[in-house]
DNA sequence: GTTGACCTTAGAGTTGTCTCTAAGCTTATA
DNA sequence: TATAAGCTTAGAGACAACTCTAAGGTCAAC
């Protein structure tokens, strides 16, 4: 059995981060110390590791409990519930990416039009284009 | 003179937003009405405009700040600084594409895996994965 | 002279993911 | 036995960029 900080330091998280997932029902210490200290199981540790890995790939908070309560009652649920779920992240950064990769466009064509000089910045090509508003972007990224 | 919800009609943002902005130091009303309504002058609309495109391109409020006080003050900043500030939202860009393709790759490498279909998932080959750990990511990405 | 759309302010709430603090108990080490 | 490191909790704070609310003043139209 693990304490807290051993978790932390074996998958890669901060005490704080645990207990914080914990909250959130992601991770669980099946036991207690006499003193109360949070003790972890190796089917802890591995659900724990789970999260990480999910957590690493990119899935939100959110998808990994749904991920989990799949694991946690397997024969209940189908794959397609898996793949659905996989597939929505996939489907987001697909498109995060081309909103990026026309922010990136902007960019470069913005780069091109002035040598970035030290001379003053009276007829800055860049800021011209900006108060001209003349840009090929769909909209708003972040 | 525009008022707070034209100008917001005009360059696409909520009145609500545009005075967000104003507290933001972003955009100004140079004048009030004598009820103490924002009036919004020619100068003004081309400001709100800049800020609104620069927006779309994906500078932060921090960065549009910068960007402004060299608009406002030309010469007395250098191409440079403009360049510089572009440049690095250019490597931000690049950074978060580098990550999605990541991530994007092991999304791809889970549905190959699994062939999604509606038998339980006692089985499935994404779970297995993410209980292994077993993956290909350099860490966190959002 | 009333309705309804629009304006004002300060400030709180939202979202997601932590990150930290305070105040106090427990455990290990010297 | 003293000290430091580690644990507990509830709850606040951080971050970006909004988004909304409350409580009220203004204005144009019918």
């Amino acid at each position: 059995m693990l304490k807290i900080s051993e978790l932390a330091g074996r998958i890669g998280l901060s005490a704080h981060t645990i207990r914080f997932y914990e909250k959130r029902g992601l991770i669980e210490a099946s036991e207690r110390s006499e003193s109360g200290y949070r003790l972890y199981s190796a089917a802890d540790i591995n659900r724990a590791e789970f999260v990480k890995t999910a957590r690493n790939i990119g899935f939100s908070l959110e998808d990994i409990a749904q991920l989990l309560s799949i694991r946690l009652d397997r024969s209940n649920h189908s794959c397609q519930e898996v793949t659905d779920i996989t597939r929505n992240k996939l489907h987001e950064v697909n498109r995060k990416m081309a909103e990026l990769k026309a922010v990136q466009k902007v960019l470069d064509r913005l780069l091109d039009k002035c040598d970035g000089g030290m001379e003053n910045a009276t007829h800055c090509s860049i800021l011209e284009v900006l108060d001209n508003g003349r840009l090929a972007t769909t909209g708003r990224v972040n």
